[in-house]
DNA sequence: GACGCATGTTTTGTATACAAAATCAATTGA
DNA sequence: TCAATTGATTTTGTATACAAAACATGCGTC
């Protein structure tokens, strides 16, 4: 389940796909840069072939575009394809809050309380990289919670094709108290064991999150 | 939206993808079976570089396993996921039947209904090919008529994915029948604008087909 | 008869070469 | 000065080669 196929494992095409992700997340390659074959191979110091690799298994997930014999481009959208996006990641979310209220274990439990201490001591050191990392941690243990690792894959899936756009919300130190802060409230919804009031909550969240991303995108 | 990337286009290793993907779907390759870079080269006339982006795809996908330096298998699963990933793609049908509930055009009305006939007249017919197609059509249909790529993308996955379980099902001419049956009274309940009780029906729909999916496999 | 080890064969991951297609830059003509 | 065309360069898709790892088979010993 964690890590699925993308984690940095023994060949050196997963390695890479890996790194290209974390990159397009942080929004170092930001949607729409086209990605070069060559220049990646000499950056990783190895040839096309398991960068080849590694850019097609993004392309196959979403996260790049292919355009036939014209390379690969992060995948990028207008307003409205965004806004679907964020409509279907907000539906997936609030399942997940549900199924989260409904079946959450004591190490769940355990896990999201460590994760939303980690964004909230990072957000108040103003540490973007830091943050982004424990706020990918909170979301994950909350899929987790679900109990279903298929539905943990699609929402996880979600975040990595919307990481670029979501890396813009956080401007500033302020940004991320907010964020941290957000977490809380909805924390409080899906520890109160309704799984409706779970879900509202999720959606609330993430109405406000995408709200961000359309102002800074 | 459809045919994504997996349509026949205009690379090799794109063609060898969707035929492999349909094929897997059909459960002429079944789950569990191992795939040979080398057999597979020699079957389509290629070289093996085509045959492994295919298979690296497909692999990104979770419509293959891949065993590091041990190939490639089309993905097995225990019953215990079997039932999470079904439980997962019953809560994603029943997201497709609330919102095509409230957002069908006639348009989308029409293509579904157009879909419906052709599953009606193939199960009379005992066509199991045609019906497998006709099926196929149908449940894309309906994911369309979400007017969301997204969660089309989704839910269109999640079908390639289950299909070698899916296709079990169909033993004989009486299964076709009752599939065809049971579509009637899940559209009766779309049609019905009421979004909660499509999404109830689809519930409906996907418990009785999943039961049929675990009696097969 | 079963288990372990060694050897040979096959498969997989990556490097490199080649051809075709796309892109970019420069020149010419209107 | 701008647009179009042409030529050169670069990038991408696929073929092939090579090395390393995995798998299968056979033989020997207990």
């Amino acid at each position: 389940m964690d890590g699925k196929d993308a984690s940095p494992r023994g060949s050196t095409a997963q390695r890479i796909e890996a790194e290209l992700l974390e990159d397009i997340a942080a929004g170092q390659i930001e949607a729409g840069a086209r990605l070069d074959e060559t220049k990646l191979a000499a950056r990783f110091g190895v040839s096309r072939t398991p960068v080849r690799e590694a850019l097609s298994r993004l392309a196959a997930q979403g996260v790049l575009e292919s355009g036939d014999r014209r390379g690969m481009r992060v995948a990028q959208y207008t307003r409205e394809e965004l806004a679907q996006m964020f409509e279907a990641m907000h539906e997936i979310e609030a399942l997940c809050a549900r199924l989260a209220a409904q079946r959450l274990t004591l190490l769940a439990r355990s896990e999201i309380e460590a994760a939303q201490a980690e964004c909230t001591r990072t957000a108040r050191d103003g540490d973007l990289p830091g943050y982004l990392r424990a706020n990918e941690a909170f979301h994950l243990s909350l899929y987790r919670a679900t109990e279903n690792p298929y539905i943990f894959d699609i929402a996880s899936d979600f975040r990595r094709r919307t990481g670029p756009f979501r890396a813009k919300k956080f401007a500033a130190t302020g940004d991320l108290i907010a964020s941290a802060q957000s977490h809380e409230e909805l924390l409080a919804k899906i520890f109160s064991a309704d799984s409706n009031i779970a879900a509202e909550g999720m959606r609330e969240h993430m109405t406000a999150s995408f709200m961000r991303v359309l102002a800074a995108n």
